[in-house]
Parts: structure tokens; C-alpha cells; sequence
DNA sequence: ACCTGAACACCGTTCAAGT
DNA sequence: ACCTGAACACCGTTCAAGT
């Protein structure tokens, strides 16, 4: 078997798509490739590389993306996050568990504030503004991709009473839409 | 050495406030507690129950502030949950990670919903803010801990020169509290 | 009722050794 | 250069056995 980093990386989105994080062990991915654990070793300094590895090649996707969309605002950046993130089960907990300033994903963090910058957000709030974007972003989706997994993690009956027609979670790209105008314009309004 | 759930609870989150989640594992939470590992699966079921039993402590303390204060309003809940998450290392980890719908954190879910709906959110939407107002706060203080940890995770300095005067990392109290008047006047925008 | 010893089936990681 | 066997120091969890 020849091994590289993108194998082992593409190797492990396939894993974390069929079983989740939790089911991503360095020995699960190498019995996946038809190898030892060690030899992962030679590709990776160790686990945590391996993940900002994928963290860094899902944002490379992303970048590729980008580059075809003219005069991106915040608004199309936000729906091709959200995208190419629910590609990759349980990408928001990487992106949140690995070192976020590797190249790609720094392209993804410039392009944010200078969209925020087009927004009217002041420079004091820069970095405010952009972590909050990408938490939203990174939160719906982890939230999306968490009751998704098991039907029964849903809210419980007498708490679904308690609130009558909360028909958000049943269609979860106008809610999205939702969340992302609300944040846009509360950016804008408390711009001026 | 008599043990029952609070103890084990409170010793967690000294372990957590001194080494944070990663350090903190049945058996060395069981050496803290000068016990073996196998004691504490009699006063909880697993990890993941000792973990929810956190979330739903730190849940407790809220509310039992949130009971002294008249005329609770979100952005009053915002300041309470944050000072209350920041207490406990890692706790935005935590409560991502377990279920929600414990007796405390419901209450506090079902407080959340009702705050959004004064601030005009329609009924359609409120799970979707809901969602939006506790992953903000999370992520802040997630943020906060993730900063706070190493002074070496900064971002690089290419990086820093490129947005002139971040001062929101400095000013972390102005800094929440610019975003959640992001939230709420996009919450009140987008409302009418 | 409450705790423990000992085991099971896992982890991530290292490193000398093989090709 | 690339992979492996074997080991180290950990995990969470179970359960018969002790008091």
C-alpha cells in the first residue's frame, strides 16, 4: 500500500462520515488502509496533525470555491462554509479542537473580516465580528449534524408543547438563512 | 472516604480548573478523590453521566442567580451565563458534548425561548435563536479559555499586522458585549 | 450500601528493526 | 524512504469479591 497524506487524510473523512470522531482512532484509520498504526506515524507527527491536516484540506476546498464566486459577500461565504462543512461529519468539532491559523484556513479568516470590514464593522471589532461569524457558522452545523445522527436525542415531548410550531428544525436551510440574516443585520445596526 | 455525586462533581471541576478536559479521566479524578477508578461507576453510570451531572450543577448555579434578578432580560442571561460558564475550564466543551434536556439546563432553555419571543423573535424561529443565543455565548467563552490557556496560540503576527488596533482581544468584556448587541438588535431587525 | 482488585478491550505514541 | 512488531503508559468499563 502506498501510502501519502492526502490518502490518509481521505481515508479518514470516509471514516468520520460512516462512524463519527469518536470511531477515529490512528488504528482504526490504518486497519482502514491496510496498515499498521506505526506507519501513520511516518506521514504525521501525530493525531492532532492528522486532524488539522483535514481542517486545512476541507478549507482548501473551500478556497477553491471562492475563487469562482465574483464579489463575494458575507452572506455566499457563510452558505459555502456551511456546505462544505456538512460534507465532513463532525468537522466543526476539528475546526474547534485543532490550531486555526494554517494557510488555507487563514485565507478563509482574512476574507472573513475583510467581508466584516464591507459590512461597516469598525476595525476595533474585527476580530469580534469574525469569530462570531465563524461560531455561527461552525455551531449550526455541528447542531445540524447532531440531531441528525440519532432521531431520539430530539427535544423531549413536554418541552415541543411547551412551544407551539417550531417548524425551524424541520426546515434547517430557512433557518439557517434566519440566523445569518439576523446576524448581518445586527452587524450593520450596530455599525452606523 | 464518603463520596456521593456533588463531591465527585466538585472534585471534577477542580481538575478541570487546574489541567483542563483533557487531564481529566475517571482514574485521575478517582486519585483526587484518593479512591479507586471502579468507585465512581457506582455513583454514576459513566463518563458521560459525571460530564452531564457538571452541566446540569453549573445549570443549577444559574438559575439560582437568575432567581434574584427582576426583570431578566436576554442580555442580563448573556452576562450570567458567561461569568457563570467561565468559572468552570472547558465548560462550553462540556455542554456541547452532553445532552441538554436536563432538568436545569431545560429551564434554562425554556427562559432563553421565552426572552427571544420578548424581544419579538416569532414562533417559527425560536429554536433557531435559541440555538444561536446559547452557541454565541459558548463560543465566546470557549474563545476566552482557548486564548486564556497558552499566550503562544496567538495568531501569528503577519497575520496581527494585517487588520491594524484589534484591541476586542484586550477588551474581552467590550468585546462581548459588542456582539451581543450584534445579536440583539439582529434579532429585533430582522423581527419586524 | 459502598468500595476494590483484577481484568478486558481499547487508546496514542515511540523506536529499534526490517525491507 | 517507508513500513512493522513490540512495547509503554495510558484510557473507560465491568464484575466478582470484599467490608
Amino acid at each position: 500500500m502506498k501510502l501519502d497524506q492526502q490518502t490518509i487524510q481521505l481515508a479518514a473523512i470516509t471514516l468520520l462520515n460512516e462512524n463519527g470522531l469518536e470511531a477515529l482512532s490512528m488504528r482504526s484509520l490504518a486497519k482502514a488502509l491496510d496498515v499498521k498504526a506505526a506507519s501513520l506515524y511516518f506521514h504525521f507527527k501525530n493525531r492532532n496533525a492528522l486532524m488539522e491536516g483535514i481542517a486545512e484540506l476541507i478549507s482548501g476546498r473551500i478556497c477553491q470555491r471562492l475563487v469562482k464566486v465574483k464579489d463575494c459577500d458575507f452572506y455566499q461565504l457563510a452558505h459555502i462554509l456551511r456546505e462544505e462543512l456538512k460534507r465532513v461529519n463532525d468537522s466543526p468539532k476539528i475546526f474547534e479542537s485543532t490550531y486555526p491559523f494554517t494557510p488555507n484556513r487563514t485565507k478563509l479568516i482574512m476574507l472573513g473580516m475583510k467581508l466584516m470590514q464591507d459590512l461597516g464593522v469598525d476595525k476595533q471589532h474585527l476580530t469580534v465580528a469574525g469569530n462570531m461569524g465563524n461560531n455561527f457558522v461552525l455551531s449550526y452545523v455541528a447542531d445540524e449534524q447532531y440531531f441528525a445522527r440519532d432521531t431520539e436525542r430530539q427535544m423531549p415531548s413536554e418541552f415541543a408543547a411547551q412551544f407551539t410550531s417550531p417548524i425551524d428544525l424541520a426546515n434547517p436551510d430557512e433557518a439557517f438563512d434566519y440566523g445569518l440574516n439576523v446576524f448581518i443585520h445586527g452587524l450593520q445596526a450596530t455599525a452606523k
